[in-house]
RNA sequence: GGCGCCGUACCCAAGUGGCUAAGGGAGCGGAUUGCAAAUCCGCGAUGCGGCGGUUCGAAUCCGCCCGGCGCCUCCA
């Protein structure tokens, strides 16, 4: 039982050993801040964040850095379209960015540098670069040489001869059309930084070589990022760390799969367009792929219609490396599953009186393996100390969080049969068997909340569903559930039934129980 | 054209050589309920795009074919 980590560099499965034992640095490029994220942005950070907690589950020490790129061609673009500054924009879609992240969850990053902090970093790199020949000057803009680099392409599988390359009127200046710029010489009017080339900006590559060396180290544990990102990104930054530094840069690539727009998916290949020289926006929205310029806004919708943990649900569901296809149906079905689990953690507070987020649960790997055991005479906790091995064997496998999943739909499961046949919602006869049945249920209810911790899934109660006593919809709630059970009593039923269909027709459910009537918004 | 990925029940989806092919959604029976809802129990692919091959044994490996997609240009 030891974790496996697929690795896009040799496209195997690899026994996972952190360079330094015990601590693992982590990095992931984040966005480039020129346009309000979409929800492909939201794939790394999510699958990340429970990489993260799965490792320090287990023990590791982690450091996890996202990157912002917030100068780039595009932002330049967007500022001059709104007229305003690029740090302006890169700071306003920064906050966007920040705003989604906090609302799925994602609270476990370290340090998210930003690259026009690292300036300076950034042309140590390139002046180290050109002093070893891997690089060179033309014009106030400095190139990477790749007929230098006789490993280029090894991480996308490609040879540096097949390459077209940037084009734009910087491709002149090139000596083979696959160099990629280290550093752009400034038009008039672009946000510039003094260099010893002359006034310009960090090419897109170099930030992420520069930042992720000086804060993870020459060579370091994790990279991830979107498929996209394996070429050119990716293959240009591995191209710059180990040309500079002589050195395997990263230990483990972890590339996740892509979103597609639901109502867009499975139409046109990205050859077709390409052949036709359609225009690449246009080309996007035919494809369904999610991407800038389109996808934008869908992400705020859905948040704000089913909540952030319904899309974190629904993110984990699935294996990282799989493409994905998003929308409001496919949200909509995980969020089922998801309500499945916030009736149980309803139902517990109502059996034991205690809620579900103030259950003490095991932080760490070793500590739940020694609170469970899968040879207990309670049928109940050997069931769950087996759904757990189960679990954490997924995990194992390459963060396998879709089949991890399925153990904690078994889990709730087993929990919800107890209730029933050990009738815990019913008033108790024996007390001292309650008391054993009820400690049971709390010990196998710590073991879902510690597994569902590593997913960062059920951290804290759901917004939508706060019904405080001192609320005014409570209140009024209450009052017609009172009037309702009146109805109840005296049999009469289509009062009671009006009540409860007209209450619905307005997103208020209301169930009966034994111990009386609960309600939740829908 | 080059480099890759995928095709599992009505839908989503795990599984990549060997127990009865996870799990979720929807559906259908049953328990429960005044009726519901929720929950529990049960049912649901003799088959994993198609055809061959390797093997004692394949959804899992190999070949071909069909279909879908990604990257090769900015992209999480």
């Amino acid at each position: 039982m030891s974790l496996r980590v697929y690795n896009t560099l040799t496209k195997t499965k690899e026994p996972f050993a952190p360079l330094v034992p015990g601590k693992v640095g982590i990095y992931l490029c984040g966005p480039t801040v020129y346009k309000e994220a979409h929800i492909g942005h939201m794939v790394g950070p999510v699958i990340f964040d429970a990489v993260k907690r799965y490792l320090t589950y287990c023990g590791y020490h982690v450091t996890w850095v996202v990157n912002i790129t917030d100068v780039d061609d595009k932002l330049i673009a967007e500022a001059n379209r709104r007229g305003i500054s690029m740090a302006q924009v890169a700071a306003e879609n920064t906050e966007d960015y920040l705003k989604n992240l906090a609302a799925l969850g994602v609270d476990t990053i370290d340090q998210m540098p930003k690259a026009t902090k690292h300036i300076d970093e950034i042309i140590r790199f390139i002046e180290e670069l050109i002093a070893k020949g891997f690089a060179y000057v033309a014009d106030g803009d400095v190139f990477f040489d790749v007929t230098r680099d006789r490993e280029y392409g090894k991480l996308s599988n490609r040879t540096t001869d097949s390459q077209q390359g940037e084009g734009g009127e910087a491709a002149s200046r090139k000596r083979s059309p696959g160099d990629f710029a280290l550093w752009k010489t400034a038009k008039h009017g672009e946000p510039s930084w003094d260099s010893p080339w002359g006034k310009g900006r960090p090419g897109w590559h170099i930030e992420c070589s520069a930042m992720s060396r000086r804060i993870l180290g020459e060579t370091f544990d994790i990279h991830g990022g979107g498929l996209d990102l394996v070429f050119p990104h990716h293959e240009n930054e591995l191209a710059q760390s180990e040309c500079c530094h002589g050195k395997p840069m990263v230990k483990y690539w972890m590339h996740n799969g892509l979103m597609k727009a639901a109502a867009a998916a499975g139409k046109v290949g990205g050859r077709s367009d390409r052949e036709q020289g359609a225009d690449a926006s246009a080309a996007d929205d035919a494809a369904g792929k999610i991407s800038r310029s389109k996808g934008a806004g869908g992400l705020a919708a859905l948040i704000a219609k089913h909540g952030g943990e319904k899309l974190r649900f629904f993110l984990l569901r699935t294996h990282y490396r799989s493409t994905n296809v998003f929308g409001d149906e496919p949200v909509a079905e995980a969020g089922a599953g998801v309500d499945t689990f916030l009736r149980f953690f309803e139902r517990y507070e109502r059996v034991t009186g205690e809620s579900f987020y103030a259950l003490p649960y095991a932080k760490r790997r070793e500590e739940g393996d020694a609170q469970t055991n899968a040879n207990s005479t309670d049928a109940l906790l050997a069931d769950i100390a087996k759904q757990r091995t189960a679990f954490l064997t997924a995990m194992d496998d390459d963060f396998n969080s879709g089949a991890a999943m399925a153990a904690l739909f078994d889990m709730v499961r087993s929990l919800n049969r107890f209730v029933e046949q050990a009738k815990l919602e019913e008033p108790a006869g024996d007390a001292a068997l309650r008391k054993t049945q009820v400690d049971a249920l709390r010990r196998g209810t710590a073991t879902l909340r510690e597994l569902a911790a590593i997913l960062g899934l059920f951290r804290a109660p759901p917004k939508t569903n706060a019904k405080a006593d001192d609320d005014l919809v409570g209140k009024l709630v209450n009052l017609l559930i009172e009037v309702r059970a009146t109805a109840r009593k005296n049999k009469d039923f289509a009062t009671s039934d009006k009540v409860r269909n007209d209450l619905a027709a307005i997103g208020i459910l209301l169930e009966d129980r034994k111990e009386g009537t609960t309600w939740m918004r829908k």
